[in-house]
DNA sequence: TTGTACGCGTTATCAA
DNA sequence: TTGATAACGCGTACAA
């Protein structure tokens, strides 16, 4: 018996609305091939039990109907939407941009989709994920830094059992799956490349203390100075707060000592263009008076002059794999183990030898 | 006849994947307020013709059974999804944030969620927009330039009958609404403002050719030169595509000729700063030895030494307010009339008096 | 290998 | 002002 809808009574006024075709449905493409609607499931969601040579009927009536199956349907059904959230609370754009870039690389013929969910603060974003995620029908969200290490949220999505993963995260208390990258090793090898040059009065702009990659970015600065016996001067360290402006004051700072450093690690590139610009400003030339490096090696490091001695933080890739862990866990329930990408130093011109 | 869902012998197999708890239904609100599911649409859908005590009684229980309406079943039924895409090509992060920031702006506090759809350029995007917009069950696109400019797209969306939106378009063959800003008003206020500081030789950095600004731009650039009585000198005119290499190249050649521009003008912040590192690169000054500006004000603009001077493009703004109109499109089948926003010109360190 | 029948949680119709 | 009931289009047991 088959249901004879889609007859010639088509088109009930709030229906009509706007398209001027009525879309194909799974019931069109099975009485178009032949078979019944389960068969034409099967085909769409690669299961198997299926006749190569019945598939081919199915994707035959599918194409000449222009089927797509309906997305609001499959979700209900299937009661899972295929929609993925990016949350963060990064300021910076080219971060931002990186992030996305990354997760969208990884869901490109996947069904499912990106929601971004920009988030003012950590504040903003604490006890709310959950409500999101509902309120969107998320399957699952992918957290970035710092929101990833802000224990409120991590203790909302250990307790709702949303399924979720994490970027370069530093704080504890999760069972989630995360991509890192060793932000200490990687401010240690900067401060080689300085001090390899000549520097002895190496300075640091530190990042915002809610971020836990400055902290590791300050360790590996001691532990990097440590390592060539070089003192740690507590007036060389500035407080930052990852944004330009936050680095053109400290480098102000920096620049009214008695005694000057001779190169200043500004703990991301955005400070560092600061840095940059109140040492200009001051008269002074880089790398020829002071040495500057940043770190994350985003777009402006390469757009300010000189351009930026930075280190490369594959932000890119570590959203690709944190959505990749994130999709494991959806479909299979499995966590792939935590990982760690590599970086790269890159020496442009922002670093010179000690005057 | 309740049908009594919800009983004992819950959590079949596949169902208990992951939620400890089962989410109350329409079904559990109606049955709690004692009222039937329609008035519990009825409250939630903020239709008429509910006594504001049932009303009170419907929302009692829903908030006693932490109830949120299934987006899956809304879509469905309702067949909409309260999905929309941003569509864009723009490879500037700054541009691109900004953009997003605008759209979610205008969706806040609405029922409508946003899905990011970056292009790599107007070919990956072109007959492409109805398949993913169908695939991912859009309810409407806002097009982002120059997308919004690219003739096969833009018939594709008339065609297919899905509402859309444009931001700052330039070519005609839509009925779609749109939000724009007149680039080329905005490139004679700043001619104006080079000419003021006794400039005669300006020089222009032009756009990308495919994107309809640039032509915008141009003409503004033209305008503004023959309205103070100064010739268009051919040599002065050097082609660019928008980034930041294509800027640094043009910066270098002109800088080769026999007489030298006093003022460049580049048709947006990236290319200027590329200019920029091409005149310290010749050691040279800005503004001392030449004034540089740029447009759009991007972040960069404010980042790079000295900091540009350049057209404020209220991208937000736009982004907001197409969003706006494409959700009236949307929900109230009306468009609202092309939309003209004002802009800006910041005067900042990069321009000064001619030499 | 294939099909039947039911359920997913809403919105929409039409009667009360 | 309300309610019963039929869609909406697809996934999933379970049967064949």
């Amino acid at each position: 018996m088959a249901k004879d809808r889609r007859g010639e009574q088509e088109r009930g006024p709030a229906l009509a609305r706007r398209q001027t075709t009525r879309h194909s449905t799974i019931t069109d493409v099975a009485d178009a091939a032949g078979v019944s609607i389960k068969t034409v499931s099967r085909v769409f969601n690669d299961e198997p039990n299926v006749r190569p040579l019945t598939r081919e009927r199915v994707l035959k009536a599918a194409t000449d109907l222009d089927y797509h199956p309906n997305v609001a349907a499959r979700s209900l059904a299937g009661r899972r939407s295929f929609l993925i959230g990016l949350a963060y609370e990064n300021p910076s754009p080219n971060y931002v941009v990186d992030l996305q870039t990354g997760a969208l690389e990884r869901l490109q013929g996947e069904r499912y989709r990106l929601l971004v969910l920009p988030f003012d603060d950590a504040a903003a974003a604490s006890g709310k994920m959950q409500a999101i995620a509902r309120a969107s029908g998320l399957d699952g969200v992918v957290l970035a830094p710092p929101l990833c290490d802000d224990a409120a949220t991590v203790a909302e999505m250990e307790a709702c059992g949303l399924p979720y993963a994490r970027i370069a995260p530093t704080s504890g208390g999760s069972h989630a799956p995360d991509v890192a990258m060793d932000d200490r090793a990687a401010t240690r090898a900067l401060i080689d490349h300085l001090v390899g040059l000549g520097h002895k009065r190496i300075a640091i702009v530190r990042g915002d203390p809610t971020h836990a990659s400055a902290a590791a970015r300050y360790d590996g600065y001691c532990a990097g100075l440590e390592a060539h016996g070089l003192a740690i001067a507590p007036e060389l360290e500035v407080p930052g707060a990852y944004t330009f402006a936050s680095g053109y004051e400290a480098g102000k700072t920096l620049l009214a000592l008695g005694q000057r450093p001779t190169a200043i690690f500004a703990s991301n590139d955005d400070m560092a263009a600061g840095v940059m610009n109140a040492i200009h400003e001051a008269g002074l030339k880089v790398p020829g008076d002071i040495s500057v490096a940043g770190f994350d090696d985003s777009n402006i490091a390469s757009v300010v002059w000189p351009r930026l001695t930075t280190i490369h933080q594959p932000i890119r890739d570590m959203a690709r794999e944190a959505t990749g862990a994130l999709l494991a866990l959806i479909e299979h329930e499995e966590t792939v183990p935590h990982q760690v990408l590599p970086f790269q130093l890159v020496v442009r011109g922002s670093t010179g030898p000690a005057a």
